[in-house]
DNA sequence: CTGTTAGCGCGTTCAG
DNA sequence: CTGAACGCGCTAACAG
């Protein structure tokens, strides 16, 4: 008969070092109050018995977890990696664990994982919420601390952390209308109905029709090639002086989509976009990006869920902007050469 | 006084419905053996209270979490993020949660992880091992079913998930020696006791040696920067005729160093490395690279881990391999036109 | 088909 | 400074 190899409990610590259970507690714990000889003899059981606390049953105990719960709606992209890494950062600080969830954009799989992380007794969240509706949260209103990353929820009244979306591709598209005088810019979207895009959107908007100039969208949908797929079929009937790409993704898209046809950006067609990224300042065309910092956007809203758990503090704060940055390089048209030493 | 606000348990879902407690379970669990009726009220009343089973309660009682820990060497670098995204995918297939957790490539950091996951009671690991030894996993050897991936475990006989590193790097330099006759090769390297790139490593200089050249390694630390100030260095001295990336990173931080010197690629020199990046194949120079496919590696490794746990198969193979691809493109020397539908 | 009772491993009164 | 007993919320015998 195999007998089960469990592991060691505090009782047979202290049996085994001839104390009582909350003598060991204690060492483990306090680590105060208790006799020198009597530590060193439980510690060494610890070790001898190769003993381990068991969490569960001290969180059920004590009703803390020390875990948060973090849902992701890509975690391949690396901007939410970046966002993912500042929260670690922040949470392993305060001692802190992460239960991850990836919800692939779909809303259906973040609730279901809100339902899971509810259940685990995770005393904060932290999600980037999908496309949707996030009501679901109505339901346990108030239960627990959360904070929102890049995108505003819906029919949810949340803390966020993002950027001044509108103002930067405002910005950017001011840009191309006023030193480069494009007057034909589409813009490419993923979908309008994800929180920054629509917001990028108004931007580009707002500053085409100060200048009186048509509004043109596409959607484009996720990937690199749908991005390219949507901006082929304006490369000829109406091309158009410029793309702005609502994201990285679909920034390259619009650049594989130039290439394709022998276009050569800038000189062709200007191509500028959201989200600056690791090879934008290494290959060619240089990238005119607007910039975010997902990683300070990570510790930040970390640093906002930990001031409600652990302070217990309210944050007044609906709407957390982290500034960006525009990054003027050559796919603009603008003459690029900060990168080498001798021109 | 404040009431402290606390959730409701099974009891108070029985005492509500007017059952016991163990009808209650059963319509939460079994579903089955119980009336109609009394599984009515039971489901009205769980519904008016807002009762949500405690996970951590029942995991203590039926010592099961259906939750395994992940620690990766770093989320922000987009191959692990689409490793995580593998693992996740088939994690959640098998109803199971995810702790993550980053080491941040620091071994310290790794260990206090591990320590925790087994307090948190996982059921599984999977690692990305950071540089230094894994020989802390001796203390609980054999304890919890784990997978290694990308890098194989120092000082421990871990399951390992990788891509066969010295054939690729082989080929690719073989490619470079053979097809474009380079002479002088450098090899960019990060640190070269982290596994793959010692073996990658290996793969160049087998090739190097076969064809009587001589082998050149630099090593270039961890960022773009990095690996462009390291390439600097032999810019002008001594410039080789190609340069070859362990990664993606120091591939790119090669391109950046020939840039800042008005080199061109791969007219002035070439440069190849391991790993594609998303805009490999869209901006210039178009990378010639040893491909990997991170996502299976991910999911793979999570079928390995679930074996182990759900069906609790021993697993023989130590050394899984997943098959690379090279892909030639322009960085090499080669003509690259695939982009384009007309020349 | 349903209710009672005893733990899962730990922390914490309350005595000693 | 230490030990026995209880309970966190839940499941699994074992009865009824």
């Amino acid at each position: 008969m195999k007998k089960q190899k469990s592991s060691p409990t505090i009782k047979d610590v202290a049996e085994y070092a001839g104390v009582s259970i909350k003598t060991v507690s204690r060492v483990i714990n306090d680590s105060s109050e208790v006799t020198e000889t009597t530590k060193k003899k439980v510690l060494d059981a610890i070790e001898k018995l190769g003993y381990r606390p068991n969490a569960l049953a001290k969180s059920l105990r004590i009703k803390r977890t020390y875990t948060i719960g973090v849902i992701i709606s890509d975690i391949a992209n690396s901007f939410f990696g970046n966002v993912m890494k500042g929260i670690e950062n922040v949470a392993i600080k305060n001692h802190y664990n992460i239960i991850f969830a990836n919800s692939d954009e779909n809303i259906e799989k973040e609730k279901m994982y809100y339902q899971f992380f509810i259940e685990k007794q995770v005393e904060g969240i932290i999600i980037i919420p999908a496309p949707g509706s996030q009501s679901y949260l109505k339901k346990h209103a108030g239960l627990i601390p959360m904070v929102f990353v890049d995108r505003k929820p819906k029919d949810w009244d949340g803390i966020v952390v993002k950027v001044n979306n509108e103002e930067g591709a405002y910005l950017l598209t001011k840009h191309l209308i006023e030193v480069h005088g494009y007057r034909s810019i589409v813009f490419l979207a993923t979908e309008l109905d994800i929180d920054p895009v629509g917001e990028r959107f108004e931007g580009y908007k707002k500053a085409m029709e100060e200048a009186n100039l048509k509004v043109r969208v596409i959607e484009g949908n996720r990937t690199i090639e749908d991005g390219c797929k949507a901006i082929e079929k304006v490369l000829f009937s109406n091309k158009p002086q410029a793309i702005f790409g609502c994201n990285h993704v679909m920034t390259l898209g619009a650049i594989k989509a130039t290439k394709k046809y022998s276009l050569e950006v800038p000189r062709d067609i200007a191509v500028v976009g959201f989200d600056d990224f690791e090879s934008g300042d290494v290959l060619r065309p240089y990238l005119t990006a607007v910039a975010q910092d997902p990683y300070k956007m990570g510790e930040y809203a970390a640093e906002l869920l930990f001031k409600q758990i652990t302070k217990n503090e309210f944050i007044k704060e609906k709407e957390i902007i982290i500034p960006v940055e525009l990054k003027f390089r050559e796919s603009c048209g603008c003459l690029y050469v900060s990168n080498k030493v001798v021109s």
